[in-house]
RNA sequence: CCAGACGGCUGGACGGCCGCUCUUCGCCUGCCAUUCGUGCGCGGGCGGAGGGAGGAAAGUCCGGGCUCCACGGAAGCACGGUGCCGGGUAACGCCCGGCGGGGGUAACCCUAGGGAAAGUGCCACAGAAAGCAAACCGCCCAGCGGGCGCCGGAGACGGCGAGACGGGGUAAGGGUGAAAGGGUGCGGUAAGAGCGCACCGCGCCCCUGGCAACAGGGGUGGCACGGCAAACCCCACCGGGAGCAAGACCAUAUAGGGACGGCACGCCGAGCCUUUCGAGGUUCGGCAGGUGGGCUUCCGCACCGCCGUCCGGGUCGGUCGCGCGAGGCGUUCGGCAACGAACGUCCCAGAGGAAUGGCCGUCCACCGCCUUAACCGGCGGAGACAGAACCCGGCUUACAGGCCGUCUGGCGCU
């Protein structure tokens, strides 16, 4: 179903910013992980993935998130309202666009705060995009289209209408 | 109306869709307990209702509460802070009202403002001289010595004059400086000088007013006692340290384990073990001893080897602390005021990689441009400073715009 998670530990940020891929656009910058072996065969995550599937029995695993937004972009006021609009965005985009078991880092940067929304959302669904394509040359494309794809359904449970409007309002 | 001074308030409004967090209610549901009725038991989902950043939440500069450090009491030292007087306050370095000094036509503003005859130190540059009384240029020879000229005298010598050699007098003037041993004026004098006098300043004494700081008046002294204590210092008063990552509980685990080095390893009593009957080991109790605030001493207390270095192991989860408070608002009374008292009324954020919002629309007020005699209208821009992190009282700093009140000066009108 793809729920929405939150990172909460440094340990588990500086693991995604560390070992995760990264794609940077002009409004935002994100950082992806994938906590466990799951469909790609390779992995990164290590110990929490046995605790992870033991307990998941069934149900996916959920995408957590966290934010992050560095004291470069401005004083506390300008750092709460990026870190909020970059939330708002996320919870817009990742529960479909995003791959379950990942976790999502996301940095905000200067010009976060002043860009237009509806870029903000295009920024954010190009780097889901460009990181959930296989790194150049490397294996296994066969379950891509088909992960996700089978995740959708679930996921549009409770909130189905509101996304659904939201989206032909940027193209 | 213009210019200005002071004080206070405010810190966009409304709506739509979608969220976050806390409290509470209802329904459904899982676990646990059960005396099978249920449960102030632990959780999950859905829905309803209500609360949800600031005047500075900021800087973390003072003062407290609270918590721990077993640090509790007394004295002294050290260190740090404060510094006119009176009041307010839990307290303050804060606030209010006065006083002194300075600025402004005024409203008003600024002010670290105790002590310099307790001691030490400093006073750069300039200047002769920077603290002790001296004298570079200058002014003056009244009095002393010598020389010169003139006059008198027989002479010794005397008188007068100029000068400034010795030697003195002086501090008015010049010049330096932030500051040069009171200032201005008159008298006075060889020249001058508080040398004398008047006024001002200053010191001391007295009187009056004031709780006081201080102010006013009178007398007196004839000027001594230069400045700097945001130099050391002295005096008075205040102050133990660290901070909610304080700290407490639960879970896991440790409950403190090991090695090395240094310093102490003393006495008495009792029990147990060993014994070659000399004693040894160990436990408990007491004394001594040691350790424990920035330091010392004393009293009290706690702990029992103490100190240092190294190695090994564990934890970083949850709950509480954590929102009834020196609390907000209103009225009355006391007070010039800060503030206090009484009564009534209200409950007002509690996150934890950190909630209090995201997107959109209309209005509002601002700025610029176009248009208009002006209003209107159109377009564009931008909506200050800034986000609770244990809580209060202050200070400081940042701040678009708007509103209100009091007062001062000027101009005009009646």
């Amino acid at each position: 179903m793809a729920t929405l998670d939150r990172l909460t530990k440094r340990r588990e940020y500086l693991r995604a910013a560390g070992s995760g891929r990264k794609w940077v656009t002009p409004g935002l910058v994100l950082q992806a992980l994938p906590r466990c072996p799951t469909a790609d065969g390779q992995s990164v995550g290590g110990e929490h993935c046995e605790e992870l599937q033991s307990e998941s029995d069934g149900q996916e695993p959920p995408i957590r998130l966290g934010i992050t937004v560095s004291r470069k972009v401005g004083n506390a006021v300008k750092r709460n309202r990026v870190r909020r609009r970059l939330r708002a965005a996320a919870k817009e985009v990742l529960p479909q666009a995003g791959r379950a078991g990942f976790d999502y880092v996301i940095i905000g940067r200067q010009g976060t705060l002043l860009r237009p929304y509806a870029d903000l959302l295009a920024d954010l669904r190009q780097a889901v995009g460009k990181l959930n394509e296989p790194k150049r040359g490397s294996e296994g494309s066969d379950d891509r289209r088909g992960g996700p794809a089978s995740r959708r359904k679930p996921a549009s449970r409770r909130k189905t209408g509101q996304p659904a409007q939201n989206r032909p309002s940027h193209a």
